[in-house]
DNA sequence: CAGACGACATTTTTT
DNA sequence: ATGTCGTCTG
């Protein structure tokens, strides 16, 4: 079969016809560099820009949009993909400020927000109902969960793996595409005997999702492509409206996403992609950089671009990640070049006798930035795990240092917000069976079985709401009844959502201190932050899909609210620092077994993934940049034992960097046993700490 | 069958 | 320091 572009002209757009009257070339030409422009003036056929860290992709995404607006194009017939909705919402107030407003219409958003948008549209067609329910995370791991026990897996002798590690494997296996046996060979050898089983779990896992209408966050994008694929009429519906397709972070998509690309791409071919093959840190999820460097060879008429002048970072901080990056084993062809001016200072590697006095340091510089003018909100700390800033956070709170942290555990996710969000789902969809599953264990004497048998009356029931009606013992049927009667205040047509919150709040209160009696406190205080952001809902619907697709801004709510004054300081994993950049970074715990990660030492590639990983977190940097180690770190096992800085530190060249010892105020706080660095600092004392720079060599590293 | 208690292992990273 | 699993009791 042939495919041919066949543009449709239709009424609402006569400008359809690509016109150049009304672009503003100048402008692009000039704020632009050449390749930059070439870029965005390369509109037809397949395009892969290959755009190394701070080259200015965003700023071309960007343009690139206006420009096709400009060019008459409908905001509807352009697509633009990213990684995060941040970065699409981001790209679009930005092009629309160029002169455009229709460029925040256009579509945009991340894999899974668009695959769901379009399977709202299309269920019916394709055999799905409309009303099905999305899992997040931790809701797929309680289907697991569920599966596991009705198969009785969870009776072996020898450890079953928990139902949080059998989503991920699952979810690889799906990802990558390969058997389950392999998966388990390559990351967790330990599971291996129990190959066998977890197959048959990932079969029941399936039908559980198909028989209750669930679908987790791989099935968007695999039903998507199942659309796209197998049903030519609504596949093309879809298709030929996208005229123009961005495709951003291209390094971190995976397979299926590669293919979903191509699909969408299909009809008017105009598909560009962007990214960087040195960046790729997803690979846990199943991304794959290989996406980016196959592009040219299955399309081998594509346009290949490259940006290679960095307008982020000093030549000094360029000069160090070039290096770093180059050892990885597979290669980059890749170099930056700044276009910053040079004359500022080298990044310097600081270590610190142990974790607080890592952390005083941290608080002390960042003081000292916010003197020398940099505002806090252009300061940034990242570390590889979310939980290594834990003493950090301890420190920056009592300096009275406002802080938003990025990364770790969603407050969506945390269970007293689940539950409360369970409600709502119930009321939105009163066959989402893993919610009413949740609801009703909460009820005092209501465990798992009685709350399946429940679930099995609610499923065949007209009137599911009506609890007190199902046949149940005594025991529970006050509580029951109470739960019905909430059900039936809440579900009142035209009641509006912030009504319905509240209501909802005064039935959970009670329950919620009942059931985390240890940090209730903590939890209502959550709780109390999640209400202020329903108020910017109106639609139930809107607000429970944007819960599962987009948690990411409501992870920064528990910090932000209480500093009204002056904009925090960002704490972030490397992983959500993603495309963001600041004057000052600190890269924090950079010890070996952290970054790299110990789970990944034994396999090359593993390896490389860290070292990109470290490569992104510097490259962040604009002006400052501090790679902090402690050394002496606390195991889980609470003896302290001598840590080594990360091997890809140890063997930079040393005219790349300034080396900075802490000093400790007085040695009675040392460690016996230790000895090296700390042995040497007597000298000074003042101040908690206090920075030498490059003492003298004979110093062991 | 629910809930409490104690033992145990267990760590990335995110849509 | 945490969450999860297994066991015991009412």
């Amino acid at each position: 079969m042939g495919t041919r572009k066949y543009i449709i002209k239709t009424q609402d757009c006569p400008t359809s016809e690509i016109n150049q009257e009304h672009l503003n070339l100048k402008k692009y030409t000039s704020e632009l560099n050449p390749e930059q422009f070439n870029a965005v003036s390369t509109t037809e056929g397949y395009v892969l820009v290959i755009a190394g860290a701070g080259t200015g992709k965003t700023k071309t995404l960007t343009y690139r949009v206006s420009y096709l607006i400009e060019l008459g194009i409908p905001a509807w017939q352009i697509l633009l993909l990213t990684f995060t909705r941040r970065a699409a919402q981001e790209m679009m107030t930005r092009a629309a400020a160029l002169g455009q407003a229709s460029c925040a219409n256009i579509q945009g958003g991340t894999f899974h927000a668009f695959a769901h948008k379009i399977l709202r549209q299309y269920a019916h067609h394709i055999g799905l109902n409309e009303n099905f329910t999305m899992l997040d995370q931790p809701d797929a791991a309680d289907v697991i969960d569920l599966v596991r026990t009705e198969l009785g897996f969870n009776k072996k002798e020898k450890r079953f793996p928990k139902k949080k590690t059998l989503l991920q494997i699952i979810s690889a296996a799906r990802n990558k595409d390969l058997p389950i046996e392999l998966i388990l060979e390559a990351s967790y050898p330990h599971f291996l005997d129990y190959a066998q089983e977890i197959d048959t779990l990932k079969k029941s896992y399936d039908a559980y999702k198909r028989a209750n209408h669930l679908l987790d966050f791989d099935d968007l994008l695999f039903e998507l492509y199942r659309l796209l694929t197998q049903y030519p009429e609504q596949g093309h519906q879809i298709t030929s409206q996208l005229r123009y397709i961005m495709v951003d972070e291209y390094q971190d998509t995976n397979l299926i996403q590669a293919r979903i690309v191509g699909e969408l791409a299909k009809v008017h071919q105009n598909l560009m992609v962007v990214g960087d093959d040195a960046q790729s840190i997803y690979s846990f999820r199943g991304a794959n950089y290989k996406n980016i460097l196959d592009f040219p060879a299955q399309h081998p008429d594509c346009t290949i671009i490259k940006l290679e002048t960095n307008y982020r970072s000093t030549q000094q901080i360029l000069d160090l990640t070039n290096v770093l990056i180059n050892q990885a084993k597979e290669k980059f062809a890749k170099k930056l070049i700044s276009a910053s001016p040079v004359g500022s200072e080298l990044p310097a590697i600081v270590s610190a006798p142990n974790e607080q006095f890592q952390s005083q340091f941290i608080v002390q510089r960042i003081l000292e930035c916010r003197e020398e003018g940099t505002p806090l909100r252009d300061i940034a700390v990242l570390m590889r795990n979310s939980r290594d800033s834990f003493g950090l956070e301890l420190e920056l709170g009592k300096a009275n240092i406002p802080y938003v942290k990025y990364g770790g555990q969603k407050i969506v996710e945390a269970a007293h917000i689940k539950d409360f969000v369970a409600y709502l789902r119930v009321l939105n969809n009163p066959s989402d069976i893993i919610s009413w599953n949740r609801i009703l264990q909460l009820l005092d004497g209501v465990g798992p079985k009685t709350a399946g048998a429940l679930i099995e009356w609610i499923k065949q029931s007209p009137t599911p709401y009506q609890l007190n009606q199902a046949n149940v013992s005594q025991k529970y049927l006050s509580s029951l009844k109470a739960l019905s009667a909430l059900f039936d205040a809440l579900n009142q047509p035209d009641y509006p959502l912030s009504s319905i919150s509240d209501s909802l709040f005064k039935y959970y209160h009670p329950l919620m201190k009942i059931t985390y009696p240890d940090d209730f406190p903590k939890r209502e205080k959550d709780m109390e932050n999640f209400l202020s952001l329903i108020q910017n809902y109106t639609s139930l619907t809107d607000l429970l899909s944007d819960m599962a697709l987009d948690p990411v801004d409501l992870s920064a709510m528990e910090t932000i609210g209480m500093h009204k004054d002056e904009d925090p300081v960002v704490l972030s994993t490397i992983h959500s620092a993603k495309g963001l950049e600041w004057h000052t970074v600190f890269l924090i715990n950079t010890l070996d077994g952290i970054l790299p990660s110990r789970y990944a030492v034994l396999e090359p590639s593993q390896l490389d993934e860290e070292l990109r990983l470290m490569y992104v977190a510097l490259t962040r940097a604009k002006m400052e940049l501090y790679i902090t180690y402690p050394i002496v770190s606390k195991h889980h096992r609470d003896d302290n034992f001598m840590s080594n800085p990360s091997r890809f530190i140890s063997n930079l060249p040393e005219h790349l960097y300034d080396r900075l010892w802490l000093v400790m105020e007085s040695s009675h706080t040392r460690q016996p046993g230790i000895d090296g660095p700390t042995a040497k600092k007597q000298l000074s004392d003042k101040k908690p700490t206090e920075m030498i720079k490059n003492p003298s060599d004979d110093l062991p590293f």
